[in-house]
RNA sequence: GGGCCCGUGGCGGAAUCGGUAUACGCAACAGACUUAAAAUCUGUCGCCCAAAAGGCUUGUGGGUUCAAGUCCCACCGGGCCCACCA
């Protein structure tokens, strides 16, 4: 069957020739004058299941943009690699005994051979692996640079520790006082946290392994449990991270789960002051002060009670002091919240909380006196971990005044400015109809009222006016603050890079020298995790002792792994340089190649490896790592692709048995099908269903482009390449006009990643030139340069079937005659009152008078306008006529 | 509860600037070729009507406009992310 695509003996040829020949090695900088363009996809997480339907389907888009600036003469770097470290190898290694590292490399080699033969255009000269230690030297060695930075807050960026400032009152309080405040300051630190803890695994676990309160392994629910860990002091960046997203061209969904994930507000700290009831005396004496962050000050007046998280630092220090009269009930309520799951928290929402007896707190702006709580729907980490409560203006406030019985105050504008503000108060409780407001009460009542406070006392204003008012009489100042949280950098896992650090009991933490990096993993009999959540690591007593870097005594190693986020924050840099054993990347390299022009990876990575990249990227870049000209960021362009969903649409997966596996699909269709099927899908950045049926066009289509070519070939009358021959001159103009028209349709549309109308483009072309008599060699040429990017594998087989030698890949991108784009002669809808009533063929540039004859001759037109004289008439040129009578 | 997005034939989808809705493909049906099947080729294919003519049609209802799948308002339905973030 001559006129069948014949993959079988096509393809791996190429996929060989173009690897030997260097097709796709993009040239370093010294090597070319050209511009560079770089695409990026998001390296693969070799798992043991092998490739899934989706990798290939930002491969190949990636792929086919690479392919077309290639062709437009641009040194293109698409490169690949392996972010290998991670817990499914350590749970795998544990479940076959068998080294992470040897199950790593025997997954990797299963993903490259199924990546190799998607014939996707990669630069395998730069392939690189997480795991390799000449690759994650580097990851420990930026450790070692965050650790030694600090965050200058009024530069806005991240510089060397040594030219941290020291206070002269630190200063006086000797060595240890400096140390703990360069401590404090670094970009790296390490604190004690809260983590999730599995009690049937003994083990700890990321916020991602432990999602919805339930332990990823066994299932169980999850725990909290405090340890040490080491942090990334991300949320110093929080502004950048989100202002600077104004350089970047990224989807707007991205950047605004982005925006929100960082959940940047402005509002105001206020001051309570904490008061004890001297029973003796009923005098009220001032034991203390509370801060507490709303983003609503001018509800103040409204603030009826405090409330305080359960695991509030102040309770200890209250509970100490014994000023607190039912330090039982407190001390319940306490443990019953840290034994709750973040799930039960999260699901059961009805309010619970217990009054603090013996103490109430200060309204700074009425003077009154109101009780203090604590409560778990108050987060510990967010804000100051306490809360006025404004059950007028806040619906969590109301659901617990309600309950408990505590009073309900609406704050109002003034009754005398409600007249004057337009409109009047747009401050309006949470529920009106629900609400039974106990009193109402003005915005600013209780402070003595001056004329000008009042004056200009609009609602707008009210925001400003009272945190002016509370800077002036020090009871609180303005503020903004971050949902986002610290980065937390440690894992008590076996399988990731081993954290460079050496604690000595006279020098606290040092890095590790950088001549002895990499820190290589030791080998481990046993990847069990420890009855103590210590990582694996803990128990190779030969390799956690070690000496101390500062001052040779005696010292332990921190076995403590980094998480695997850590690999691919910087990933992309090392791609620039690949081989490079003297930096991580030369400067020239990062010069030349940064930003990334195009990136693509999914969804999912948007809050975690996209914003921690950002962030990883921007420290370097502070600390000098990465030239000055390379900008601040380090994406120019940020796509997203949809996922390839099991047929009926649901999500694929082992369990559901419609799990598609890539190299069945290779065997029976060959690459290109594979490629085009999975682009044709729907559009890109869309979920879509895998259809059995569906692919079966795009096999007509790929043998349609080769009956075509074999129909050409056999037909030497066809193949004369001579002007002078007389058949060279046959044109078919129905053709020509189409193909100029699929010149700049594919190519725009490639530009634009809408992949799926290229090729219906393409499918047009093919079927058009099927029903040619003749197409000349140069249009036919042209023809497969535009297949090239889509179909590799046949492009280069016809291609070199013609006598070329070279590469199709390496030809010139086919460009259009725009002249060739206008046609002749249009159809045009002709409409009566707006309703399409007839056809009318002309001129695209026709005249009104022109358009107006042709459509009088339209026998419908005619029959519609009945001889009424039209009113008025739109004439659209090439768009539409439409008579209005 | 907050944020983002989407509703077009039997199905995936197209319509890029407000200008002939349903491109391209799948499935289906009829026919050709074949001993037969597959493959291939030809034709039909939004709905109502026997057909033509005509009417209706982009989740529903309004609005703006000469003209709305596209813009505005309300509602209904679906998806994703975050979620007691003060």
């Amino acid at each position: 069957m001559a006129n069948k695509y014949p993959f079988q003996d096509i393809e791996q040829k190429w996929q060989k020739w173009w690897e030997d020949n260097g097709i796709y090695h993009a040239k370093q900088p010294s090597d070319t004058k050209d511009k560079k363009f770089y695409t990026l996809v998001e390296f693969p997480y070799p798992s043991g299941d092998g490739l899934h339907v989706g990798h290939p389907r930002s491969y190949t888009a990636l792929d086919i943009v690479s392919r077309k600036k290639r062709m437009e003469g641009l040194n293109v770097m698409y490169p690949i690699g392996w972010d290998a470290f991670g817990l499914p190898t350590e749970n795998a290694a544990i479940k076959k005994k068998m080294q992470p590292a040897i199950i790593t490399e025997k997954n990797v080699a299963t993903f490259k051979r199924q990546t190799q033969s998607l014939g996707t255009g990669f630069d395998w000269s730069r392939e690189i692996n997480t795991t390799d230690p000449k690759y994650y030297k580097w990851t420990q060695w930026m450790f070692i640079q965050f650790y030694n930075a600090y965050f200058d807050e009024s530069l806005q960026k991240a510089r060397p520790i040594t030219e941290l400032e020291i206070p002269a009152e630190i200063q006086k309080d000797g060595d240890l006082a400096i140390r703990n405040y360069r401590d404090s300051k670094r970009i790296v630190y390490k604190t004690t946290t809260t983590i999730n803890w599995c009690p049937a695994c003994k083990i700890g676990l990321s916020n991602e392994e432990a999602q919805g309160g339930v332990c990823e392994r066994c299932g169980g629910e999850v725990e909290k449990r405090e340890k040490e860990q080491w942090m990334m002091r991300i949320t110093k960046y929080a502004n950048r991270l989100i202002d600077e997203l104004s350089d970047v061209n990224y989807l707007d969904k991205i950047k605004t789960q982005q925006i929100n994930w960082i959940g940047r507000s402005e509002g105001a700290l206020i001051k309570f002051a904490i008061t004890q009831n001297q029973s003796q005396d009923h005098v009220h004496r001032t034991i203390d002060e509370i801060e507490v962050f709303t983003t609503r000050p001018d509800t103040l007046f409204g603030a009826t009670y405090l409330v305080l998280s359960p695991e509030h630092p102040l309770l200890t220090s209250w509970i100490d002091h014994d000023a607190i009269e039912n330090i039982k009930e407190v001390k319940d309520y306490q443990e019953t919240t840290r034994k709750k799951s973040d799930r039960e928290r999260q699901e059961n929402k009805e309010k619970t909380g217990v009054e603090i007896h013996g103490l109430k707190a200060v309204n700074p702006a009425t003077g009154k006196e109101v009780p203090v709580w604590i409560a778990d729907y108050v987060l510990a980490g967010y804000g100051t971990g306490a809360i006025m409560a404004v059950p007028a203006h806040d619906e969590r406030d109301y659901e617990f005044a309600k309950k408990f019985e505590l009073p309900i105050i609406k704050v109002v504008v003034p009754p005398a400015l409600a007249e004057l503000s337009h409109p009047p108060a747009n401050i309006t409780p949470v529920s009106q109809e629900d609400v039974r407001v106990e009193s109402e009460c003005w915005i600013g009542e209780g402070i003595s009222i001056n004329s000008e406070f009042l004056n200009d006392l609009t609602t707008d204003k009210s925001q400003e006016k009272i945190v002016a008012w509370l800077e002036e009489h020090g009871a609180g100042h303005g503020c903004t603050n971050y949902k986002q949280r610290d980065w937390v950098f440690s894992r008590q896992r076996y399988w990731g890079e081993p954290i460079p650090m050496i604690h000595c009991e006279k020098c606290g933490w040092q890095p590790v020298a950088e001549s002895e990096l990499p820190i290589l993993l030791p080998d481990v009999e046993n990847y069990e995790p420890t009855d103590s959540g210590e990582s694996p690591l803990s128990v190779i007593i030969d390799w956690v002792n070690t000496t101390c870097p500062a001052c040779g005594g005696n010292a332990k190693r921190e076995t403590d792994t980094m998480p695997n986020w850590a690999g691919s924050s910087w990933y992309f840099l090392r791609y620039c340089d690949a081989e490079n054993d003297q930096v991580f990347a030369s400067p020239e390299a990062l010069k030349y190649w940064m930003p990334v022009d195009l990136y693509d990876g999914g969804m999912e990575h948007t809050t975690l490896h996209l914003l921690y990249s950002r962030f990883w990227y921007k420290v370097l870049h502070d600390l000098g790592h990465i030239p000055e000209s390379c900008g601040v960021e380090p994406y120019a362009k940020r796509t997203a692709h949809g996922m390839i969903l099991g047929e009926g649409g649901i999500k694929m997966s082992k369990s559901k048995g419609n799990v598609v596996n890539p190299d069945d699909v290779i065997s029976e269709y060959g690459s290109d099908v594979f490629r085009c099927y999975e682009m044709f899908m729907g559009p890109f950045d869309t979920d879509a269903p895998w259809d059995t049926h569906g692919i079966q066009g795009i096999k007509r289509f790929l043998d349609k482009i080769w009956s075509l070519h074999q129909t050409r070939t056999t037909n030497d009358e066809l193949r004369t390449t001579n002007p002078s021959d007389a058949k060279f001159e046959i044109r078919n103009t129905k053709y020509e006009s189409i193909l100029h028209k699929s010149i700049k349709k594919v190519g725009d549309d490639i530009d634009a990643m809408r992949f799926n109308t290229a090729i219906s483009q393409l499918m047009i072309l093919t079927n058009t030139l099927l029903e040619s008599e003749s197409v000349t060699d140069d249009d036919y040429k042209t023809y497969l340069k535009l297949i090239a990017p889509f179909a590799p594998h046949i492009a280069e087989q016809i291609w070199h079937n013609f006598g070329n030698e070279s590469s199709i890949h390496l030809e010139a991108w086919p460009t259009y005659n725009p002249d060739l784009l206008i046609e002749d002669t249009i159809t045009l809808g002709v409409q009566i009152n707006g309703k399409v009533r007839g056809e009318i063929t002309i001129a695209p540039d026709a005249k009104e008078s022109e358009a107006m004859e042709a459509a009088m001759q339209d026998e419908n037109v005619k029959k519609y306008l009945d001889g009424t004289e039209p009113k008025k008439v739109i004439y659209v040129p090439g768009r539409i006529l439409n008579i209005v009578i």
